[in-house]
DNA sequence: CAGCAAAGTTAGTGACCAGTCACTAAGTAA
DNA sequence: TTACTTAGTGACTGGTCACTAACTTTGCTG
């Protein structure tokens, strides 16, 4: 048994919430399942965090805010005016790479839904502020043209809804990027 | 107590679901809740429909027919050359018209990652081909252009996020639209 | 109106699940 | 060594949920 410190563990933690809850959803994870992956019990969760749902606020915050990095490293890294190319080649990657997160962002949306059809609008809140900042950075990013900002995230949120149906990379509606 | 044929229950079954699915996903709906919204008693579903599962596929069927009932709709009743503003306008129409099936797409496309990833590729083979059927018929509608479908659809999935995500009609990220 | 099929109900079951509780073990500072 | 803190566990609980079985009601038809 390897014993760290409780915020190492909330780490640990999060990097599985992220995965599990990518996979099956706020209500199609359970909280035992987190734990196995971990490597702790169920009950210490608990320990870590007050409720499931602190734990996937955790987990989805943490997954757009990386998402915005990946844009910023993008962006960082390219030739002036050639954020859009930089950012979509960025994206692009994410596909193969880490589909999780692409995953992880739709579980997000539809979890936002649900709480505030719910009657919570805490969660909706903290979600799109969090979202707001993608947002403004790519705008930023691309000269601040919100249409061309609007062309670019489209894109990508077609791009989390052909990964979610599962559409393979050579599928012809891929064609069209 | 009013009385139906097992179709026109069937009917109203799929209607319900729907809406119940649509606010609160596949695992966040209980058959409690559709048979309440029905009027008829839970366990009674499960005459009309073998299982929760099957419910909800005839829903998703049902969502993704009527929007690519929409589209055709849309682009009989227009110009040549004008399919794709009236397309975009008729989408534009569901967002304050009738949000629910655009929450429930969002909700399709999770639940196939989902069942994908529980192993199960039916369902996710029944969507796929739904969902293929709305690319082609928007792809011919204007004129084979792979890449103009693409942007199409693309902001139609940006617009099925920013409602999932509960964005005010005047927030300034619908101002790429 | 008898009888029958189809529409519908009530009662129940086993599985699962978020969260609690009381406890143990491993470190640390004096 | 003693007093104290922190990491972690096993056993349990109240509640929910999909689905089954066995029964009742209702409209139709010969």
């Amino acid at each position: 048994m390897v014993r760290m410190s409780a915020e190492e563990r909330r780490e640990s933690v999060i990097r599985a919430a992220i995965t599990e809850f990518a996979r099956a959803g706020y209500k199609g994870t359970s909280t035992e399942a987190i734990a196995r992956r971990v490597g702790v019990s169920q009950p210490y969760l608990f320990r870590l965090f007050p409720t499931k749902e602190a734990i996937f606020l955790a987990a989805a915050h943490r997954c757009l805010e990386e998402t915005g990095e990946v844009f910023r490293k993008a962006v960082e890294g390219a030739p002036p005016r050639g954020a859009l190319q930089a950012m979509a080649a960025a994206y692009d990657h994410l596909i193969a790479e880490d589909p999780e997160k692409l995953q992880m962002q739709m579980q997000i949306y539809v979890a936002v839904a649900s709480a505030e059809a719910a009657g919570d609008h805490e969660f909706g809140s903290a979600i799109r502020a969090a979202w707001l900042e993608l947002w403004d950075g790519a705008n930023l990013a691309l000269g601040g043209d919100p249409k061309e900002t609007t062309g670019f995230l489209a894109k990508g949120m077609l791009i989390n809804t052909l990964v979610s149906l599962g559409f393979p990379p050579d599928h012809r509606v891929w064609s069209g990027f």
